[in-house]
RNA sequence: GGGCAAGUAGCCAAGUGGCCAACGGCAACAGACUGUAAAUCUGUCCUCUUCGGAGUUCGGUGGUUCGAAUCCAUCCUUGCCCA
């Protein structure tokens, strides 16, 4: 067992930390838990640092649960929101739950035969049987509203001018009895999360303290923001899910080739389980000669193995030197292997017959989804974004035939420089 | 139940009878520069468009007016104060 703290601390990962903690963790095996919010499908990578803290915490030799919020989810975290948020409906919250529980099945080891084996929780699994007046008799009672009150979260809701309902003030106090929950039948004595939980994972600790007259710790790790202040995990295309089929090991690798230098020294520490010393020269080496985007690329490449394994990694990587090593190089030269195997590059169709006769540039694009709209399609040609097989198209009424097929078959479009589109006659 | 204030595009926020598809900022998308970086500069940014325009907006509804985001009525939502 080492000192997790201190190998957390680190890598940038500790902002919030209750006194003892440290050394709860040095004196024994800990059980710790982390709830996820399952507000969609899939995770997304905000919540990879979460997972990751997970995964530090038993390899560590710590036990480490995964909570599911079934429950929680129904309610509303008012944590760094400015209004009140909608209810999500039932189906579609036991939907998330369980796509979020396979997810995380990946990342942490579940075998029962460790003695540190992680586990999975939902918590609508004891919320459902608490009654109103059981949940205000055994947990309300413990808690004073102005204890509640004092909590950001909470706080900045009473001065805004939207105000909070009931229900997600409650919240907290949900939460607290989760960790209450586990403490009493796991004997879980630490909560971990990201530092906009502070208020409700204190809350936990406190509600232990009063009802079972127990120690329970907590810290967070800070929340992760690029330098230029915009927010972290978003591309042209949406959000960057962990889910393969939402969002293509290429692109997911993309996102962290196309990290800021800036970010890229503070996200290494915290995405990659690459030690001291390996990060401290890597970064040395990055700086002499930036161009080479060292950093970048193993940054991209340890968190594309991590989520979707050495296989799609390699694949990742073929796609990306195909379109960007040679970016000179005419697209005639690719061969049909070449273009077939550009693997997560987002593909559409186009019927032949609508080559044969010919299609001008602004159609193709809004059938083939490349835009929304002729409209927005013509205003990109205009400004000089969109590229076929390469050639940047300088005609708004530039038409698209059979000869400009590669290898009979496709058209290699790009918006702007880095968004390629591979589309293909049916 | 009474009084006061507010509700404008993804967000913040001007506008308070025609010059308003609506100032400005943020975010977003594209271009130039570059290293698939940052910063900077430029363009786009309600929807559709044969690029000439066309259509639908300023909490909802109804009205006044030649003409309303702007005036009136009413309803809804939110905040604050009083009961």
């Amino acid at each position: 067992m080492y000192d997790l703290i201190k190998e957390l601390s680190w890598r940038g990962m500790v902002q919030d930390i209750m006194p003892g903690t440290q050394e709860q963790l040095n004196k024994e095996v800990t059980t710790a838990y982390i709830g996820f919010d399952p507000t969609a499908t899939s995770l997304h990578i905000g919540s990879l640092v979460p997972i990751l803290l997970l995964v530090h915490l038993q390899k560590a030799g710590h036990k480490p649960i995964a909570l599911v919020g079934g429950a929680t989810g129904m309610i509303g975290d008012p944590s760094g929101k400015s209004q009140e948020r909608n209810l999500l409906n039932e189906t579609q919250l036991a939907e998330n739950v369980a796509g979020i529980r396979q997810q995380l099945e990946k990342y942490l080891n579940f075998d029962p035969s460790l003695p540190n084996a992680a586990e999975m929780v939902n918590n609508y699994d004891w919320f459902k049987n608490i009654s109103f007046l059981e949940f205000l008799r055994d947990a309300g009672k413990h808690i004073t509203v102005n204890y509640m009150m004092a909590k950001d979260s909470v706080k900045k809701r009473f001065e805004g001018e939207v105000g909070i309902s009931y229900t997600e003030f409650a919240y907290q106090l949900m939460q607290g009895y989760d960790y209450y929950h586990l403490y009493k039948e796991k004997n879980c004595k630490l909560q971990m999360g990201g530092s906009d939980q502070w208020g409700n994972i204190t809350t936990g600790s406190e509600f232990i303290r009063r009802k079972a007259d127990g120690e329970a710790f907590a810290f967070t790790c800070p929340l992760i923001r690029k330098a230029d202040g915009t927010k972290f995990g978003k591309t042209e295309q949406g959000n960057v899910w962990l889910d393969a089929e939402k969002t293509s090991p290429y692109q997911f690798y993309q996102f962290w080739l196309n990290a800021s230098d800036e970010d890229t020294e503070g996200w290494i520490k915290i995405f990659t389980f690459l030690d001291a010393p390996t990060i401290t020269s890597l970064i040395e080496e990055h700086k002499k000669n930036a161009s080479q985007r060292l950093l970048q690329k193993t940054l991209a490449k340890e968190v594309t193995i991590f989520v979707h394994g050495q296989q799609e990694y390699e694949k990742a990587v073929e796609t990306t030197e195909k379109l960007f090593a040679n970016q000179t190089k005419p697209a005639e030269e690719m061969s049909e292997e070449d273009l077939q195997g550009l693997e997560g590059v987002i593909k559409s169709f186009i019927e032949s017959e609508k080559l044969n006769a010919g299609i001008d540039i602004v159609s193709l694009l809004a059938e083939t989804q490349i835009s929304s709209s002729k409209g927005e399609a013509r205003k990109l040609i205009q400004g000089g974004g969109i590229s076929l097989n390469r050639k940047k198209v300088s005609d708004v009424q530039q038409i698209v035939n059979t000869t400009n097929l590669l290898h009979e078959k496709y058209l290699l479009l790009q918006k702007g420089k880095k968004n390629y589109y591979l589309v293909e006659i049916k």
